[in-house]
RNA sequence: GGCGCGGUGGCGGAGUGGUUACGCAGCGGCCUGCAAAGCCGUGUACACCGGUUCGAAUCCGGUCCGCGCCUCCA
């Protein structure tokens, strides 16, 4: 099984092969904690979920190593806290907890490292005492800065021109600084703000150190694969890859760069003046995870997404038709289990492979549904569910419980009163045998008002959320 | 201005130098008391203009349109 993905580094797809096949090392950015998490945040957590499990499928359960670090030092962190008085750390601890919540009910495994930015400060003064002792970097005003022109090969990830970023600089330069390009490796902070003692004062990292320490602490100086959303290309991913090469005596980083693509909500770049800022955690109240999941698994990752209220709703509908089908085909329900045990769809991981292809992999599910609504007799459907169930695994789909995915019991939906519905259901059925047709219809007409559809089966009157 | 990404049928959305993507919606049929679900069948496509080629929607050049990034935090 070979992969190919697509590497920034190189703007091309490359075919994929792990520095070691019992260790593939993943680090993907995560959230700065200060906020609930958008689809913006998603998309990224989704996409690179669905590389963790190719990869773990590939390779291995135990043999790949995914860190996702949570930025829980950063300056609208504390922004936030001047605005509402609530202590940092209260912040983003409830924060993080939500933002655990919002990726498990998007059906993203947990990584492997999850580190937290406020607890390697030790790795990241190391780090900056490295780059200022072997001069690619040097202190000023309380602030250390890395010097760009320093690293000859900067600019390579974004592919921009060391003197065209001099040329179309906007902003206005800092005086402390050597050149106009520095960027800072640690800031002095303010009495009242969080601080840390260092060699060089009190003060906290700069943005891009974290991410070239806590990679450096639990994958080591080159690793395979480093993720993120394509707007940490410049200059996030790129000042890392100036530190971390050049605190480890030019040694390669990161091997492959991914990066999803940017997000829109219904035609228009997101914005909260524009009202189509959705969050996570209010999209949740509306629809199951999965359907999230789903709506941002059916564009390619690195293709602009165009996330939608109807496309989640469609994606919800499609979800109807995969659970419908797998209740149908009766079986014990396996929450959580789909797939395990079972050998993977060569065709999905043949998709996956293909540069995390996840439409043309949904289509091969598509294939095997409609093999599962063809199949007759107890052994052709179990064969096609367990088909199906394979299937679904490697992209973290169809692992609830088909029959409550049906009654809709896995979104936020109000309970329902199952009695209630059953003897109307037998009123119904009464009334067809003595073919009261009228009043059959007028019970189903009167359960469909309440978001209820019957469908009448041959084993008899089964039920659904619409 | 610099760098980069994208424009596929009513909608969403893959892919390929010559062969059905797939899904939704639509239409016809089967099934059904009627529906629903499912199954079978079915139509419209590759922004524009040139070029290369036996042949391009797929390669090259240009144009138009949409979008993003261009830092040191304010």
């Amino acid at each position: 099984m070979s992969i190919a993905l697509y590497n920034t580094l190189a703007r091309a797809e490359q075919r994929f092969e792990p520095l070691d096949p019992g260790n593939v090392r993943l680090y993907v950015c995560g959230p700065t904690v200060y906020d609930w998490a958008h689809v913006g945040n998603a998309r990224p957590a989704v996409v690179f979920d669905v590389l963790f499990r190719l990869l773990r499928c590939v390779f291995g359960d135990g043999h790949v190593t995914y860190v996702r670090n949570i930025t829980d030092i950063d300056d609208k962190i504390i922004a936030a806290h001047r605005a509402s008085g609530e202590p940092v750390a209260d912040i983003t601890r409830r924060t993080t907890d939500a933002y655990h919540a919002d990726v498990a009910a998007l059906g993203c495994l947990p990584p492997t490292i999850e580190p937290r930015a406020t607890a390697h400060l030790a790795e990241m003064q190391a780090m900056i005492a490295q780059l200022v002792g072997s001069g690619h970097a040097y202190v000023a005003e309380g602030h250390v800065l890395f010097h760009v022109p320093s690293m000859p090969d900067y600019g390579r990830l974004s592919r921009r021109d060391l003197d065209e970023m001099i040329a179309g600089a906007r902003v206005e330069v800092a005086p402390y600084k050597r050149d106009p390009r520095d960027f800072v490796l640690w800031k002095p902070a303010a009495e009242e703000d969080p601080g840390w003692d260092s060699p060089w004062g009190r003060g906290r990292p700069g943005w891009h150190i974290e991410c070239s320490a806590m990679s450096g602490r639990y994958l080591s100086e080159t690793f395979d694969i480093h993720g993120g959303g394509a707007d940490l290309i410049f200059p996030h991913h790129e000042n890392e890859i100036a530190q971390s090469t050049c605190a480890h005596g030019g040694r390669p980083f990161a091997r492959f760069w991914l990066h999803n693509g940017y997000l829109m909500t219904e035609g228009a770049k997101m914005s909260k003046s524009l009202g189509n800022f959705y969050t996570v955690h209010d999209l949740l109240a509306e629809f199951p995870g999965e359907a999230i999941r789903l709506a941002l698994l059916q564009t390619h990752y690195r293709q602009p997404l165009d996330f939608t209220r109807e496309g989640v709703g469609q994606a919800k509908r499609t979800l109807d038709r995969f659970y419908g089908a797998l209740r149908g085909a009766g079986g014990a329900p396996a929450p959580g289990s789909a797939g395990k045990g079972a050998a993977a769809d060569t065709e999905v991981i043949a998709a996956l492979g293909s540069d995390l292809n996840t439409p043309l992999a949904l289509a091969v599910l598509h294939e095997r549904l409609t093999t599962l609504n063809r199949a007759e007799g107890a052994a052709e459907k179990a064969a096609a569910r367990a088909a199906l169930l394979a299937a679904g695994a490697p992209l973290g789909l169809l692992a609830a419980d088909p029959a409550a995915w049906m009654r809709g019991e896995t979104g936020a939906a109000a309970a329902l009163d199952e009695d209630s519905i059953s003897s109307r259901i037998a009123a119904r059925a009464a009334a067809r045998k003595a073919r009261d047709f009228h009043e059959a219809d007028r019970l189903r007409a009167d359960l469909l008002s309440e978001g209820i559809i019957l469908e009448d089966t041959p084993a008899g009157t089964i039920w659904r959320r619409a």
